[in-house]
This record gives C-alpha cells, sequence and structure tokens, in this order.
DNA sequence: GTAGCTGCAAAGACTTTGCCCGGGG
DNA sequence: CCCCGGGCAAAGTCTTTGCAGCTAC
C-alpha cells in the first residue's frame, strides 16, 4: 500500500501544536517527516526505528536516524502512530492507532496485529483493584508463529 | 519478609540444569544468588536490576552488577522470577510468579500488581485470529497512582 | 579436582541530545 | 526573516560478554 501525506494547510487536523501538558507539536511538514509518516502507515510490520531508517533512506538518503527517532516519538505523542516499547527488546512502531493487541513471536522477534479489544469492565476492575486512575492498557501475547513453529518441530526431531 | 532461601540437596526442585530447549541451569547455590533471589522474593516493589544491586550490595558489598543481570536472566529462565519488560523503561523483576498482571504510574513509574487475569477464552481467540500458537500473555495497565494523581490536581490549580 | 560462577571492565545495542545551520511558512 | 527541525556526532542508559581467578560440590 502506497500512503501520501497531503497537507492542507499549516498543519494535520489531529496534530496540534502541543497541549496544554506541554508536549511539543508538530509544526512543519518537512520531506523527511512526511517520508517517515508515509513508510510507517504503508506497512503493517511493526518496524524499529532503524528498519524504518532503511525505509525511508531509500526515499532521502541524506536523512539521519536521530531524526527518525525524534519525529517517531513526537508521532507518538501526538497519537499518529503507536511507540510499541516492549522493554529489553528495541522499541517498535505501529502506524495503525486503532485499539487492537499484538502478538510477538518467541523464536523470530516478528509482531503481528490481533484484532482483539480488552473485555470492556476489566479497566474499571483493575481500577477498583490497585486504586489506580487507569489511563490506558495493552494486551501482548508471546507465541510462535507459524514458520518458527516448523523450524522448531524439524530441529527437536533432529536431535 | 524476610525470605530465608534453603537448599536442600544440589538444587531447587524446581531448577533443572537446563531442559530440551537448551537454556542454562542453575547448578550451584552460591551466596550471590541466594542474596539475589532472598531479596526479590522479600519484596513487592518490582525493582530494577540496578535497585536490586543496591539491595544485595547491602549484604553482599562486593557483588557485581553483571552478576545480578546474570542470574536474574537465569532465574526468569527458570520461571523462579519474572522479567518485566514493560514499556519503555529498564527491566523490571517480580519474585512473585503467579498469574496476576500490573499497572504502572505515569507520574512516578512505579508498578504495582493487579489481581486479575486474562479472561479465559481471549488466548484461545487470539490463536485462532493471529494464527500464532500463543505461550503466554501480559495485560499492563497505565495509570496515576494516588499519591501522582493529588500531585497532579496541586499542580493544575497552580497553574 | 573441575566446571560453574564471580568480579571487573569493556563492549554492545538502542536512544537521546547539543550544536549549528538550512529552509518552511 | 524567524525559529523549527535536520544532520552529525557524542553522550547516555541499560544490558551483555570475555576473561582470569575462585569455590561449591
Amino acid at each position: 500500500m502506497l500512503v501520501m501525506i497531503m497537507v492542507t494547510n499549516r498543519r494535520f487536523p489531529e496534530m496540534g501544536s502541543g497541549g496544554a501538558d506541554g508536549r511539543r507539536g508538530i509544526e512543519r511538514m518537512t520531506a523527511q517527516r512526511r517520508a517517515i509518516l508515509e513508510e510507517l502507515m504503508g506497512v503493517d510490520t511493526h518496524p524499529s526505528a532503524l528498519e524504518l531508517y532503511e525505509m525511508v533512506r531509500q526515499r532521502l538518503p541524506r536523512i539521519s536516524l536521530g531524526t527518525v527517532y525524534r519525529n517517531l516519538e513526537i508521532m507518538s505523542e501526538e497519537g499518529l502512530a503507536l511507540k510499541l516499547e516492549h522493554a529489553g527488546a528495541e522499541c517498535r512502531y505501529d502506524g495503525n492507532v486503532s485499539p487492537h493487541c499484538h502478538v510477538r513471536c518467541l523464536g523470530c522477534g516478528r509482531i503481528s496485529d490481533v484484532p482483539l479489544a480488552l473485555p470492556e469492565g476489566l479497566a474499571v476492575e483493575a481500577e477498583k483493584a490497585s486504586g489506580y486512575r487507569i489511563a490506558g492498557h495493552r494486551i501482548e501475547f508471546d507465541g510462535w508463529c507459524g514458520k518458527c513453529r516448523r523450524k522448531r518441530r524439524k530441529a527437536r526431531r533432529g536431535e
């Protein structure tokens, strides 16, 4: 899928220039920013910053990795992308911000979407049980993708 | 709570010396290993490796951070501890391996336990929807703990 | 006795940041 | 024209690893 970011005027409708909470905002649509957004929106592979850097570099060979990080950070603050922070592994980014969860392959680390949502009521229960004011949540599954499952079976037979 | 690790013979019942999947095992109960286990089991604060290092250092001033990391890694492989690879911060460790989930405070980063489990059936649904063989899962809530909530309210009134 | 562990320090992987300049608006 | 954002590189943070000596068993 090819994604084309159209700039209508000064900024995206979703892009404030930072709210009352002091966030940064997106003020200018530069070529780099557009390219990063388009590449991210165009895949469902949850690329890491480095992978995205390589992708964007096809179009903008002089872009720097720092720029990619800077923009991904801003985009996730602005709600244009999801930053999947699984500590212990590098962050991965998701251009699909609709509610869904993820499964990560224990073999190859690949992340896939899972179209499931947290059963309603569970957040309320968590709030009661913990005393925290719940603001968000994340469900992550771990598992084995088809490819790694086959590889594993073969390895076990071999040993 | 004080936790005392008793060594019966060669090894813990739960501690294999590595399974068919080639994992490392725990062969020897050293003072360092015992101290790390005991400190981790004795708190419910989900310490990071560095925090645990500081805790253990009270007892074993010459222990090294590398040893703490090495042992935490092995323990989590052996199922004696949980490695919480939660969103964007350093890994934290949990001596409580019974099924439960966690909430992290958006203000101070503190992690607390939430005594809730994934509704049964959801893992099966995820398996069907994703094609992965699901092996585990994690539910993480984000929220504001009481202390940070009060701090925030005060700050907002102040501005 | 021996191989599994430790302490130490260096290296590694990923991410953030300071600085100065260019270009978007 | 102004200042946001980019390129570059250095620094920062967390974690892993190689090595030589020590020690649990």
